[in-house]
DNA sequence: TAGATTGTTAATCGATTAACAATC
DNA sequence: TAGATTGTTAATCGATTAACAATC
């Protein structure tokens, strides 16, 4: 079995009621929502309304409530929403409630890059562990971790109680270090490498391809030539 | 008018016959159709099918066959497909006959990553232009080019023929290097700040916002420690 | 009450899957 | 010819959009 992209479609509890299955592509969406939410927020708008917040989020105002439609009823007729209240509401049924924690494997150009990122705790992640297959990199400080050796995976994921890796590997390492990953337990995968990785139906990967990104502009930069733009 | 991702849905030139339309799902899927055929390539195979490699690209060969036959007829039934033939007209219809020059603003942790990014050159693009807000980071060398002033942008993406950005810069100024961009004439932009972009109508933008996928991922994983896996 | 805005319904649209006739 | 595999068709499924009744 062969999973690139996309979980499963899964539920979540509502206030009292059963339980509703939230669209994968609604879940795509939730956390430019939350984005949008944390921006309006700290400009100290209290109330906001969808089509506001589907403005800022760039989604139209119609998709904006189905989405939400799926989570709850966290806003008010003729009034709107409430920018604290309904970003802790999305906020929760991200999983952010609980802090996760990450290891980054791979601590090239690109690794040091994600180790830096503040985007990472900022929006409730933390970085636990940096590990990397070259001895020469071993043991140097990055971010303020000192980078461990690859081979010390599983008991790092456990003892530190990780439940995302980051793969941040060349190619021709992607799959072994994603097979260690998922022996070592976590249950979702972040890669940059340019493979398509085999992993168990329990474990959800993520996939960011930076030239793959690019040769899709470069379609519609094909086209619009093309037809003389 | 707000535009996040997806462009819209264009055109093939297909080889006498008319113009075919290639859904969105199916270009945003080729990439790794091109790069499943590189692998094989590398590994001196000549023909494949359908399920291999749909296999290697992590898709079902229905949706493989589904999607080429969107670009017109390049296998052979009960025979398969040419590799080198197939990847040929896959990279054709990606516009990668003309190599794309990229640049990159903004020259932290993540755009010297980009620019060390041999991955680029491989597949089709040529970073150009190295560009920087900060008189600091101008001047110095980067994966061989000197980085630019940022209000150099105009001057070098005309001079250069220049027509997709890259926005490595902190999320506060992605908006105004955007317009830059798009006021200097790009017709793709690949941003990396979280924030949702605003641009013309023939501008396509991608967006790869790194915590946003954690942020899925945390999804799954908060679906699936309720349900207790 | 009148105006505003949500949450939901129904219609449309696009994407995926399965099955198989065409054909090498 | 018999076996294999494509390219296409039709059925299913999911996502988006538009419109509006509910309600603040």
């Amino acid at each position: 079995m062969i999973l690139v992209d996309e979980g499963v479609d899964v539920g979540v509890r509502s206030s009292g009621a059963g339980v509703r299955a939230v669209p994968p592509a609604t879940v795509a969406r939730l956390p430019g929502y939350l984005r949008a939410l944390g921006a309006l927020g700290d400009e100290g708008i209290v109330t906001t309304s969808s089509d506001e917040l589907a403005e800022r989020a760039g989604v139209s105002s119609a998709q904006l409530r189905k989405d939400l439609s799926f989570l709850g009823s966290y806003g008010r007729r003729g009034v709107g929403y409430e920018v604290a209240h309904l970003s802790e509401q999305v906020g929760v049924v991200l999983g952010l409630a609980t802090q996760r924690r990450v290891v980054i494997v791979g601590i090239g150009n690109l690794g040091h890059a994600l180790a830096n990122y503040s985007g990472f705790a900022e929006r409730g992640f933390a970085v636990v562990g940096l590990l990397d297959a070259d001895p020469a990199v071993v043991g140097t400080t990055v971010a303020g971790l000192v980078v461990e050796p690859a081979d010390e995976l599983a008991r790092v994921v456990e003892q530190r109680d990780v439940s995302i890796g980051v793969i941040a590997a060349p190619a021709h390492a992607a799959q072994r270090v994603c097979d260690a990953l998922v022996d070592a337990g976590v249950s979702g995968i972040l890669t940059f490498a340019p493979r398509a990785l085999r992993v168990p139906d329990h474990v959800d990967v993520r996939a960011v391809d930076v030239a793959s990104e690019l040769q899709i502009l470069a379609f519609h930069d094909a086209r619009r030539s093309a037809t003389g733009a």
